[in-house]
RNA sequence: GCCGGGGUAGCUCAGCCUGGUAGAGCGGCGGGCUGUUAACCCGUCGGUCAGCGGUUCAAAUCCGCUCCCCGGCGCCA
């Protein structure tokens, strides 16, 4: 197994020995010498390899090998300020571990069709590392969030047969004949799970055939969902709010040099919790004193959205969504019948939606009614209804979007960068 | 699903409007070059013009259909 890597050259003295392996992300031959810049999991290095340090064979090798082969480079440390990082490794022994069948397919300037077709390929840019690095912290730093605050973590089936939501944006699966469905949301399975473990999380993937083709869709996405049983609207907004906010920074400073090869600076001071609240009707007069007519009761869309948010720097709720705008599930506002105790948290700039949550119904009676105004066979709910049945309580919960979360924190111009095989209505491979 | 943009060499694109034997740059390959940073210089190879059909003496170019990609909307996290 390796067990040095090229940042390690760094800690290291000029004239140092030391022996890199990386693969050839670019050659410049200049004859009796030639530069590799390598690169492996922990960066570049430049590698200089000239006639009279190095051997003849090994120049002859430089000069000659192909982009993304493997190498192995002995050689000497040395300061050297035109080199990328400040570091260069003077080569004694150039040895190709691995070589090429035919030339890389891609190189700087090639288009978005040609990066995608080859995602399994183009994921080892040190841009796309860097993303996966921050995807990696921001998770962690989410499960830790919660582990600190007293959720337990719990892994719900993605197999299931009834919709959470409207089927018309479920997958069918073929069931061993029977018709089964993709989970959009383990939702559901979380309410059931708050009776025994009272505050519990997810993070796994959910499924939606939307035929959506946006910039801010994923058929398959990362789902990060919570519910607290014993809390109300507010409660979970506030931790929504800690969660969003004291993850993104820890994961944001844990990552000064990722942020650097991506050409990000985001901002922290605007991550600080708390984030401002604005319920669905005061969003409207926003809306109006901008010039966009909105009439209530419909959900805001992508262009209201994007007129609303463009003047927060901070995230922000949006809540008491009219009943006609949710699901049924949404509990009514006992104080205004028209709207529900839901809350999103826009991201600002456009960025938009990031989270969705609120109060679930908790009433046996209440549940069932609005099942029935929506036109939905309450016998579809039987299990779901039980729980309202043995000793009910209030509760609230959401989901989160990680991929949305990453695209905004890295103002990435598509959802699909943030993860390493997008799925989207028009792609599936690789 | 609707609307818009696109598909020409391995890649990025010009040529299309106004029909007349397929072009450039990069990459590859060969040669040169001891301080490059997407190195540079010289040479060379490289094409089902997305597919099918039509108009025409002649189609990358005009017309019709189909497929694929990108973006916007509706929907959503």
């Amino acid at each position: 197994m390796k067990t040095s890597y090229l940042a390690d050259v760094r800690g290291l003295q000029d004239g140092s020995r030391f022996k890199a392996v990386g693969w050839v992300m670019r050659r410049r031959s200049h004859g009796r010498l030639v530069f590799l810049d390598l690169r492996d999991s922990t960066g570049l290095l430049q590698v200089a390899v000239k006639a009279g340090v190095a051997d003849e064979a090994s120049l002859k090798a430089a000069s000659m090998v192909g982009r993304e082969s493997l190498v192995e480079v002995d050689g000497l440390v040395r300061t050297e300020a035109r080199a990328p990082g400040g570091k260069e490794l003077t080569a004694l022994q150039v040895r190709v571990l691995s070589g090429v069948a035919q030339d890389f397919p891609l190189r700087k300037g090639v288009g978005a069709k040609v990066l995608w077709d080859n995602r399994h390929l183009a994921l080892r840019s040190l841009r796309v590392s860097a993303l996966m690095k921050i995807r990696a912290r921001l998770l962690s730093a989410l499960r830790r969030w919660f582990e600190e605050n007293g959720f337990t973590e719990i892994n719900c089936p993605s197999f299931i047969t009834a919709a959470v939501e409207g089927g018309a944006t479920l997958f069918k699966v073929d069931y061993f004949g029977k018709t089964a469905y993709l989970t959009q949301s383990v939702q559901f399975y979380q309410e059931a799970a708050i009776f025994g473990l009272e505050k519990v999380y997810s993070v796994q993937p959910s499924f939606r055939a939307e035929k959506s083709k946006t910039k801010r869709h994923l058929t398959e996405f990362w789902h990060v969902e919570a519910e607290i049983a014993h809390a109300g609207l507010s409660d979970m907004m506030g931790v929504v709010e800690r969660l969003v906010g004291e993850s993104s920074i820890q994961a944001l400073q844990q990552s000064g040099e990722e942020l650097r090869i991506l050409g990000r600076k985001p901002r922290l001071d605007v991550l600080e919790p708390p984030y401002e609240r604005i319920k669905y009707s005061e969003a409207l007069e926003i809306l109006e004193s901008k010039g966009v007519d909105v009439p209530w009761g419909t959900d805001l869309g992508a262009d209201e959205e994007r007129v609303l948010t463009e003047g927060f720097e901070k995230p922000f709720f949006l809540t008491h969504f009219p009943r006609e705008a949710k699901a049924f599930y949404h509990r009514i506002d006992p104080s205004d019948g028209r709207v529900t105790l839901s809350a999103d948290l826009l991201a600002p700039r456009g960025y938009g939606e990031v989270v969705g949550g609120g109060e679930r119904i908790f009433s046996l009676e209440e549940l069932v009614a609005r099942i029935e105004a929506e036109g939905l066979d309450p016998k579809d709910y039987e299990w779901y209804l039980d729980l309202r049945r043995y000793g009910s309580v209030q509760h609230a919960g959401f989901g989160l979007g990680l991929e949305r979360l990453i695209q905004w924190l890295l103002e990435l111009k598509s959802i699909k960068t943030a993860t390493l095989f997008p799925r989207t209505r028009a792609r599936i491979y690789p």
